[in-house]
DNA sequence: ATACATGTTGGAGC
DNA sequence: GGCTCCAACATGTA
C-alpha cells in the first residue's frame, strides 16, 4: 500500500468521513485514543506517505510503512492498530504507524514537497540536488524530503523513463537530464495513481520486476543500491551513467 | 513453503 | 556527536 499515490486513494476513499464525530476509538496503537473520542474530523490530508487524519486542534498521522493497510467499514481478522467509529461507519488500519501530532500541519510539513500536490514546487527540488550534488539519483529519489511520496517502485521506474542509470550521480547530470528527473518524478507519480485506481499499476511497469528491458530487450539487471540497499531493476544498455 | 518486499525508526557500536 | 549498520515491525505474495 505504501507509495504517495497509494496514500492519495486512501484518503479519497475515507472523504466521507469529514465533518463526522468519532464516537469510539480503539486498537493497540501507542497514542493516548481517548483524546479522540467526541472529537470531529475537519479535514483528511496526506503528505508523501503520510496520511493524516486531522481535528480541529491535533492531527492523528497514519505511515503504513511496508505492510500497512485498512478497511473502510469494513474489518479482517488481523489485530487492529487503530480502529475509529463514527455513527455511521468506522475506518480500520493495521500494521501501520500512529502518531498523533500536535503542531499545524503547515508547521511539520512542507507540503510543496509533495510530488502529488497540487503545491509542488518543482524549483525548490531542483534546489536541493544542486545543494546536494555528490548522492546518487537512486537516494535522491527515495528521499522525502526532496520527492516526498516517491517509493521504490516510482524510482526505478523514473529513471527507467528518463533512460538514467541508477548508480548515476545526480550532480554529474546534465542540466536538462536533472530538470527531465524532477519533472518525471511527479508524472509518472500520476501515471501511478490513475493505474492503481483502474487495478493496472502492475501491467504498466516497464522495467521493475523485469527479466528484459522493453526497449532494447537486453537483460534486465537487479542490484541492491543506494543507503537503503533497495531492489534496483535497469538496464545496463539503455540508462546512462552519468558519473 | 520459504524468502522476500511498494518503508522507516531507533539503538548499538564505532 | 555523528556516522553506519541492522533489527524490528508484521503480512501478502510468489
Amino acid at each position: 500500500m505504501p507509495e504517495g499515490p497509494s496514500l492519495v486513494i486512501a484518503k479519497e476513499n475515507m472523504l466521507a468521513f469529514i465533518g463526522k464525530k468519532v464516537t469510539d476509538a480503539k486498537g493497540n496503537a501507542k497514542i493516548d485514543k481517548s483524546l479522540l473520542v467526541n472529537q470531529t474530523i475537519t479535514d483528511i490530508r496526506t503528505w508523501g506517505k503520510h496520511l493524516l487524519i486531522c481535528f480541529k486542534t491535533f492531527s492523528v498521522r497514519v505511515h503504513f510503512l511496508m505492510f500497512g493497510t485498512y478497511l473502510v467499514n469494513e474489518r479482517k481478522p488481523s489485530s487492529l492498530r487503530l480502529s475509529l467509529k463514527f455513527k455511521k461507519g468506522e475506518l480500520n488500519f493495521y500494521t501501520c504507524s500512529v502518531r498523533l501530532i500536535t503542531d499545524p500541519l503547515d508547521e511539520v510539513y512542507d507540503f510543496s514537497s509533495d510530488v502529488l500536490n497540487e503545491h509542488w514546487n518543482a524549483r525548490k527540488a531542483a534546489y536541493k540536488l544542486r545543494a546536494d550534488p555528490i548522492r546518487s539519483v537512486c537516494d535522491i529519489l527515495l528521499d522525502q524530503n526532496i520527492f516526498a511520496g516517491a517509493g521504490n517502485i516510482i524510482k526505478n521506474e523514473v529513471l527507467f523513463r528518463i533512460r538514467v542509470h541508477p548508480k548515476s550521480i545526480v550532480g554529474k547530470l546534465p542540466a536538462k537530464k536533472k530538470s527531465e528527473l524532477i519533472r518525471e518524478a511527479r508524472k509518472y507519480s500520476f501515471d501511478f495513481l490513475a493505474w492503481k485506481r483502474n487495478f493496472e499499476l502492475r501491467k504498466h511497469w516497464q522495467i521493475y520486476t523485469k527479466k528484459t528491458c522493453p526497449r532494447d530487450h537486453n537483460p534486465v539487471t537487479k542490484e541492491y543500491l543506494g543507503t537503503g540497499k533497495r531492489r534496483t531493476f535497469f538496464c545496463n544498455q539503455c540508462q546512462i551513467l552519468y558519473d
